[in-house]
DNA sequence: TCCTAAGCGAGACGGTACGTCCGGTCTTTGC
DNA sequence: GCAAAGACCGGACGTACCGTCTCGCTTAGGA
């Protein structure tokens, strides 16, 4: 049977209080601006158990990102049926998310954190979908015969999002009708 | 007459000795590594001589990259006349650097500092040649005939590079024969 | 009738552990070192058993002394008939453990203990035998005729014993001939 | 010709303010009260220049002894040409620091702490002036034939001072006629 | 024979202080 | 007036213990 471990289990609202603590610091005041120690005073918490079960502010981050703390949901491709509207809208809404001020700030911040550390790099595909979820939806579209090639829209669909990263970091403008053209152009092809 | 001003001028040897150190400690080890102190003891250098010239590290390391000292000068597009091997010679160059296990650490840490730091990001887009040297060189391939629109091919240059940096910061593998062919299939359009 | 307690009753072989580790880090490490998490876990102990039976670690050490686990019981003047003898031996006895180092370092580790806090210096006076042991043994001589006033002669052995602690604490070399010498002196007169 | 250093020279007035805080808090909390931390936040100094000047808490109080900021000047014996006078004084001015109930709390924790540093207890040997102080008294009441043995009548002041430690340390109370009468018996003699 | 209160090892928890590193500023001497 | 050297105040780092608080398990009366 299996055999239990002695001593008080992990405390989930400390868990859930510097989860909370580590999405809003990190929103208000960016990556490089996010300490430890402000995380723990935030949540209520001492240091020894932020460090007792994340090896660094980093691993924190990335928690977040895993469970939705940081980015929306919404950035996972969507199933309507009509494969043109989902990709569409997975574009539009990662790029109306880097379009306001305030969104690319805190896609800068976490293009920061990802560049830095691997963790919070793979939670960040994950969170984009450009991992699993895009190439399943649409793998479902070629099975509709919506479109031919699903590895060929997926490479497509990372150039987009490639774009906009390269923009953020470069504080290159992004034309919202730049993208809507080239996802068209591409579906179209 | 004009009153010049009096003291000592800047030292250009200081200058140089501090953007050495910076580089050098970058490419060693790393954006967040990187410290005012250290680059001041490597360079043999006060703090205040730092201070007095440049308001952060992100400032010097944009000057480092303004005089080519972090990003090889290889990345500006080259004109032999040949479009397509030009072209393709630039995604080559770049993807060649960020494909080595050392080139990714660096141009991640490139991407982290310029994420963080506004003079970074403008001096990276610079140094990829994404700003103006690849359009002039496009352009000069459509005096050429050789290519039908300038802006369309350089939309794709910058969606390649950003499929560059999105996969370095998500730790995706690269593999370099999908840019070759996509070079390839786009060019041919 | 009494109501007997029910539950488990106190484990003398946790108490046993934990007065043995204390007094072994105790000598080893001395006072400033010793830590409550490093006794419990050098008994094989939660730390909760300790705090349940001692308020602080100064109580701890004050039961080994109790129990005379921390100065050798020699200190306790004898009966031999002999008064100058005895006390002779029970001023050697102290002042040869305060003579070699190890036994200077550790004796100033209880007189920090006991500067700290009063458990400690009541059992330091009872190990001593400065409190009752000394001034038993005198009233004896008394009895016998050997000396005249006992209160005298235990402020003499008071003394002796003080200026060992003062020269411990002040680093000030102890040389064994002059409390011998001391002795005798008093002795005589 | 000397060599000048270069670079800012150690601020007296930060030397300053961290001895004064370090004299107020050891006399308002004692000594394992007494933190770095506290030093330095009540001195209104960064931790970092303590730790430049000193290396441990004891160091810091040794200085402070040193100057006289802990303990009286008065216990350096004085000569008004009476011996018995001025050793009298000598050992009542100390007893009478130890026997109110607050400077009986400062004793002990100067005693803890020469307990375990060797510095603070060098110093504390300097403050109570049975290092030399004492000595060079009584070597002039030879000279002027008051008494026949300057190293004799140390060991009684060095013998009264341990008494003094010995009873602060085991708690057991001080009477200050004793002390007096020690002094004249022996004198006497 | 069960019930239940207490002791126990283990260890998580909110805290405090440690000693170190670095940021950005200020203050010297020397050129 | 620039540069080196380096002291200064401040703040975050990651660690060690503090004393308290669950946990699940064991131990031994009392019902």
């Amino acid at each position: 049977m299996a055999q239990g471990r002695r001593g008080a289990p992990r405390s989930e609202s400390s868990r859930l209080a510097i989860l909370d603590a580590t999405s809003r610091l990190f929103a208000e005041r960016g990556w490089d601006q996010l300490t430890i120690e402000g995380i723990a005073s935030a949540a209520g918490v001492g240091k020894q158990t932020i460090y007792r079960w994340w090896p660094s502010k980093a691993a924190i981050l990335a928690e977040c990102m895993l469970e939705g703390r940081i980015i929306p949901e919404s950035f996972i491709p969507q199933d309507t049926g009509d494969i043109r509207a989902d990709f569409t809208a997975w574009v539009d809404s990662i790029l109306g998310f880097a379009a306001t001020e305030q969104g690319a700030e805190l896609f800068r911040s976490i293009i920061a954190a990802a560049a830095d550390h691997e963790d919070v790099g793979v939670r960040l595909r994950e969170a984009l979908g450009t991992d699993s979820g895009l190439l399943a939806r649409l793998e479902a579209a070629v099975q509709a015969g919506q479109i031919q090639s699903a590895r060929e829209v997926e490479a497509l669909g990372e150039a987009l999002i490639g774009v906009i990263v390269l923009r953020l970091i470069t504080r290159t403008p992004l034309a919202p009708g730049d993208a809507t053209r080239y996802v068209e152009a591409i579906l179209a092809s």
